[in-house]
DNA sequence: TTGACATAGATTGTTAACGATCCTTTCCTG
DNA sequence: CAGGAAAGGATCGTTAACAATCTATGTCAA
């Protein structure tokens, strides 16, 4: 079970798939937030590219539900509804606690190095306070689990699954554990290390549907306070 | 459970919607055979659009893994190795059983009906030995049965899937029997129309099997007497 | 003051032309 | 006759200009 490309070298790629990437990372860390309009002017300047490349990049974003277009009207960082929000975590507890049980039992070395090393950044962000990077990493560790497993179709859709959560959370997120749990990720990491599949699989559920509880669907989306900052006398 | 769009209405999408659709089904009734080129010009003058149209559907195609974008040199229908094939399959058998099982739980009648329906048109397009049909449909009722789990991400998730499945069948298909199972489809209703979820995840697992079972990579690739053909005296 | 309407600006969608790269054919040379 | 180099053709990649659509501002009338 090699682990191919854990750091994808961003300078050989394409550049639209650098521009994918830079947005899958901001909207990972919530740098980016729902309904946020990404106009092809911003984006070539941004990255300092054609429009052929900024639309091709927002093309490719709008394919995989992270950005909506809007005919004439221009790219807006996706915001998912409730029925999204099921589909996404209903998608996920489809694939990752089976994942998960698959990791635990056939991950080598360097993928166990791998995830060790993932948690001690979490850790380490979560000390330093850092916010924006305890949220991405957090994400990103479901997608090394997917890496170290060796398929690069679940990497890529669990980055997509991971990428669309972010989002929901953004959206329905009720206040302060916007985040993964604390030790979490820490106690699947120990399942997998104790080959323990079958104990990976139920806490890589249970760890999905924590997340999905501390969501709340009643309160008004949180990003049409627009409308209210709008009104405000200024 | 409701089945919201079996139908997907050709009509009201856009342009490029229609021509990736249209290559999908090639594919998946393997009228478009792995390492075809799929020139911009031929597109264009297919399906009557202009070059940025044709490329569009291209590039959506591409980050979807049925064509693969060679620089300078267009578009070719991909052509799986054998280690996209493994992960193929291990991604649909982490999806698949798991899915199947949760559709035989809470399936209701309208989805029950299109399931029985389209067995139905697998049996007459077998009865009639119209192979392009059969091959299609049968792809065609895996992705059904994520329809009706009302999932649209896992929808759109199978449909890559099974279609890039296709290509490893004609890659690596052995012979005759390069389409799934007489009966194994039904054998899986069967046990959804009995709400015997375990039965259903534990056919769905099997059926991928046999189908897994039945390549052979052993031969030389199929789509590679392109040369031989050139070498042949004419 | 409020509402509708018209105009101006900005943004996106499309087309056409140009430049770059690759493949094929041809021709030259050993 | 074989090998390689160069020219030609075809295809793709990019850019720039144009057309279509939407948003916003401003005006006028009720």
């Amino acid at each position: 079970m090699a682990v191919q490309q854990l750091k994808e070298s961003d300078a050989s790629l394409n550049e639209e798939q650098k521009i994918v990437n830079r947005i899958y990372s901001a909207v990972m860390q919530q740098t980016l937030a729902p309904m946020t309009k990404l106009s092809e002017a911003t984006i070539c300047e941004s990255f300092g590219v054609g429009r052929m490349k900024a639309r091709r990049a927002l093309l490719l974003l709008a394919s995989q539900g992270i950005v909506e277009l809007r005919s004439n009207r221009g790219a807006f960082v996706a915001s998912p509804t409730k029925s999204d929000a099921d589909e996404v975590f209903e998608a996920r507890i489809h694939i990752e606690p089976s994942l998960t049980a698959q990791v635990a039992e056939r991950i080598g070395t360097s993928g166990l190095k791998a995830l060790t090393d993932h948690i001690d950044r979490e850790k380490a962000a979560r000390h330093a306070d850092n916010r924006q990077e305890v949220i991405r990493l957090s994400g990103e560790f479901h997608v090394l689990v997917a890496t170290v497993s060796g398929n690069g179709f679940l990497t890529r859709t669990l980055r997509e699954l991971v990428t669309r959560t972010s989002l929901i959370v953004a959206m329905f997120g009720s206040g302060k554990s916007s985040c993964c749990r604390e030790d979490e990720h820490e106690r699947i990491l120990e399942a997998i290390r104790e080959r323990d599949a079958g104990r990976a699989s139920d806490l890589a559920r249970e760890h999905l549907e924590h997340i999905r509880m501390d969501l709340d669907f009643k309160k008004t989306h949180k990003t049409e306070p627009d409308l209210v900052s709008l009104l405000r006398s200024d």
